[in-house]
DNA sequence: ATTAAAATATGATATTTGTCATATAAATCA
DNA sequence: TGATTTATATGACAAATATCATATTTTAAT
């Protein structure tokens, strides 16, 4: 079993705040998870009796419209935590987690983060931080679903998409996605981000090499987010 | 000066937790504020230091996109608390609120509500379900924006503003939104609003008389907002 | 009360986006 | 490897929605 004090990860979440004392007590009580890419880490309804500490690999949280189809609420890399809403409200969780590359997370039993509450403000103020930032977040992909056009979105999502997970030596995006996944971000039909992907690579805005994008002209795809 | 103890909508947010000396040290700290239909309480951008208790009325939350339209974010009403996440984040607030209809609310400075944070857990875990709730809200809406058309969105929310805000004796909805608001709730052009709401009046779903909305049937307007 | 301004309403039309069909390319599996 | 499934791509068309123009009604202001 491995020790939460000498994870690293952990200094970029809301556990940043435990001392010694409950990063041993913790490092006792929790599970170590491996998960395949593609692999489901907990669904729309489910109980979940803990919170999911991300050590490596990226996950996707989804939401089911009635309609069938899934919407792709949030990206969740290295370093954040799942389930915490869930966890405060004593509510099932209202998203799905799929893992969209092989993962390495920490599974912390309920039990012991409402410990942490208790007994840890600063704990309690960073999570609360979190999901304050998670909601200022909300606000603003509502916004930009509810006035800005498909292309806009696709725009701002490939900038975010750079700027947050970062791109490989021959400058394409590191993090993988369908067009299906895409598509489902931005909130459009695959079929039309495929057109817009396209679109936008004929005007030499992006470049498309199987899976692989790479933004040629982010000046110009910025001023086209606007 | 009106005593924070007596104040029954005091019973509604997250300031239940507190106890009788903490109600008495925040009714001498707190103030008193009239607010006319219109006018705005706190804007996008601007260091709100402090949290608004909402007495009576309710105000939107908007934020503006930049091509210059408001969207509509969330309707607040009695009882709620205005800027805990600003307070919380210790940012600006990211959105405007601007009262519909004449408001009574009450201002508590930060440092008064921090202090709660510090001394009464039930108090920061109330703050805490709150905001999960708008969180878990938000997810809703963004796949509502995502994946529905107009007009199973202009039905949800007509459900909504019913169950949420009540009806007159003669039915109509208690809450007044111009067309160009409700427009701003659904995210689309205030033509098309306006258009719907017709469709929908001479489907027999509603009826309209001039600003007033009364709700027909709600079985099928449920149906549509599948 | 009269006038001006704003809100609501509706038609005509353009644009955006979705859907269905089908082709091609890539990935998976026996 | 070859066969089969799945993902990507593109055309053709339909449907949804936005935009612009204009009329009517309501509200506010003088």
């Amino acid at each position: 079993m491995s020790k939460c004090e000498h994870c690293i990860v952990r200094e970029f979440s809301s556990l940043k705040a435990l001392n010694k004392e409950e990063l041993l007590k913790m490092a006792e009580c929790k599970t170590s998870i491996t998960i395949k890419k593609g692999d489901l880490i907990f669904e729309e309804g489910e109980n979940v009796n803990g919170i999911y500490c991300v050590k490596d690999g990226i996950c996707k949280l989804t939401k089911l419209s009635p309609n069938g189809k899934d919407h792709i609420v949030k990206l969740v890399k290295k370093g954040e935590l799942l389930g915490q809403r869930s966890l405060i409200s004593d509510e099932p969780v209202n998203l799905s987690a799929t893992a969209l590359e092989d993962m390495e997370v920490c599974f912390i039993p309920k039990s012991e983060i409402m410990g942490f509450f208790d007994s840890n403000n600063q704990f309690s103020m960073n999570v609360m931080k979190t999901i304050c930032g998670d909601l200022k977040e909300a606000d603003d992909i509502m916004v930009n679903l509810a006035q800005k056009s498909v292309k806009e979105r696709l725009a701002i999502t490939l900038l975010y998409l750079e700027d947050t997970f970062g791109k490989n030596e021959d400058n394409s995006l590191k993090i993988q996605l369908s067009r299906d996944e895409l598509a489902s971000i931005i909130g459009t039909a695959t079929e039309s981000c495929i057109r817009l992907l396209s679109e936008f690579n004929k005007l030499g805005l992006i470049e498309l090499n199987g899976k692989k994008i790479i933004l040629k002209n982010v000046g110009k795809l910025k001023k086209m987010a606007e």
